[in-house]
DNA sequence: CCAGTTCTTTAACTCAAGGTACAGAATTTC
DNA sequence: GAAATTCTGTACCTTGAGTTAAAGAACTGG
C-alpha cells in the first residue's frame, strides 16, 4: 500500500490520554503531544486530524477501560456490601495516592468540556448509563439476596450510587486526607 | 486624592463571574472580560491585577453567595427530610432551566483549577466545609426530631449529602432532562 | 488653579496555540 | 524498478492570549 507507520496510533491514544487527564482539554498543547508521543506535528495531524479529534478518541479509550474495571471490581464474590464499600474504597485511595491528583478524566471533562462538546457530552453520557446499570444490577442482586431492602427501587439506588462516584471523584481532587470521603463511603454504604 | 473609577468594581466581579462561569477558566479571554464589564483592557487589568486575580475574587464571591443560599433554603420550617428535598430539587430544577447548563462554578473549577490553582483549591475546600456543615446541621436536627435515625453518625451524613450535590451538580450539566437526576434524589431522601 | 494622584484609552509587544504546506523517505504493487 | 500511496520532519503562517507602556483626563486638597 504505502509507507507503515512508524508508531502505534493505539500506543499514542493511550499516551495522550495522559497528558489530557493531567492537563485538562484547553491547557494541553499540541506541543505538548507531540512531546509525550515522542513524534513530530505533521504525524500527529495526518493521523489524528485535530486535537479534539484526538481527544475523543481519548475519551473514548478512558471511559471503556474505566467502565469495565468497574464492572469487573463490583462482579467480584461476597456479600453485596462488602463488594460496594471495597469498590468505592479503592477508587478513594486510586485518586488519593495519586500524586497529581488528576481525579477522574470524564469528570473532569463534563467540567470543562460537556458544553461545547457535543461529542464529548454523548461519550460521558453513555458512561453514566452504563455505571448506573452496573449499580443498579449490584442493588438488585443485593435484595434478593436479603441485604437490601426490596421495598427500595434498584433504579434510583443505581443512580444514586453512581451519582456517590461522580462526587468522589471531583472531592478527591482538592480532599487533603481519607477523612471527607472515608465519612462518604461510611454514610453511602449505611444507607442501603 | 484622584481620579475616580468609572465602574464599580463589584459589580464587574460580578460580571466576570458569569463569563467564567459560563466560558470557564482557560477559554475565557481578556477580551471576553473586557467586553463583558464594559471597560479597557487598561482599567480591567489597573483594577484587578491580573486574569487569575479577579477569577479567585469571582470565585469567592460564588463561593459566598451559593453557601448562604443553601444554608437559607435548609433552615426553612417544615419536617427536615422534606425541606432536604426541596432543596436537592431546588438545584436540580435551577441547572437544568440554566439554558447554557453551566451547572456549578464551584465544581467546574475544582475540575480545571484545583490542581494548578491553589488559591482556588483553598476557596473551594472552604467552601465543602461550609456544606457539609449545614447538612450535617440538618441531620442532627433530623434526629433531634425523631425523623433519622439517632444511631446514624450526623458528619458522615453530612459529608454525604455534601457530596451527593456536589455530584448532581456535575451530573446535571450533561443530563438531558430530569429523570436521573430524580432518582437520586429520591433514593437519597429515602436513605435517611 | 496647581500638585499629586489615580483613572482611562490606545497602542504595542511577546509568545505560543493550532494547524498547514511541502519536500523527501519508506513501502507495496505491477 | 517505476508508480502510487502514505508517512515523517521542518518550516512556516495566522490569530489571538495576556499583559504592559505611555500619554492624557479627572478628581481632591491646599
Amino acid at each position: 500500500m504505502a509507507r507503515p507507520k512508524e508508531f502505534d496510533p493505539e500506543i499514542a491514544v493511550d499516551q495522550a490520554m495522559e497528558v489530557f487527564w493531567r492537563k485538562g482539554y484547553a491547557a494541553t498543547t499540541p506541543q505538548d503531544l507531540v512531546d509525550a508521543l515522542g513524534i513530530g506535528k505533521g504525524s500527529l495531524y495526518n493521523a489524528f486530524g485535530s486535537k479534539q479529534a484526538l481527544f475523543l478518541r481519548a475519551l473514548r479509550r478512558y471511559r471503556d477501560s474505566q467502565t469495565e474495571a468497574l464492572i469487573e471490581v463490583l462482579e467480584q464474590p461476597g456479600p453485596v456490601k462488602q463488594r460496594l464499600r471495597g469498590a468505592l474504597t479503592a477508587l478513594a485511595e486510586m485518586d488519593l495516592a495519586d500524586p497529581d491528583h488528576r481525579g477522574c478524566l470524564a469528570v473532569n471533562t463534563t467540567a470543562e468540556r460537556a458544553g461545547v462538546d457535543q461529542e464529548a457530552a454523548e461519550v460521558l453520557r453513555r458512561m453514566l448509563d452504563r455505571t448506573e446499570e452496573a449499580f443498579q444490577a449490584l442493588a438488585a442482586e443485593g435484595q434478593r439476596a436479603g441485604e437490601i431492602d426490596p421495598g427500595r427501587d434498584p433504579a434510583a439506588l443505581g443512580s444514586m450510587l453512581m451519582n456517590t462516584v461522580v462526587g468522589m471523584r471531583l472531592v478527591a481532587r482538592i480532599a487533603q486526607g481519607p477523612d471527607r470521603l472515608t465519612r462518604v463511603i461510611d454514610a453511602t454504604v449505611d444507607s442501603l
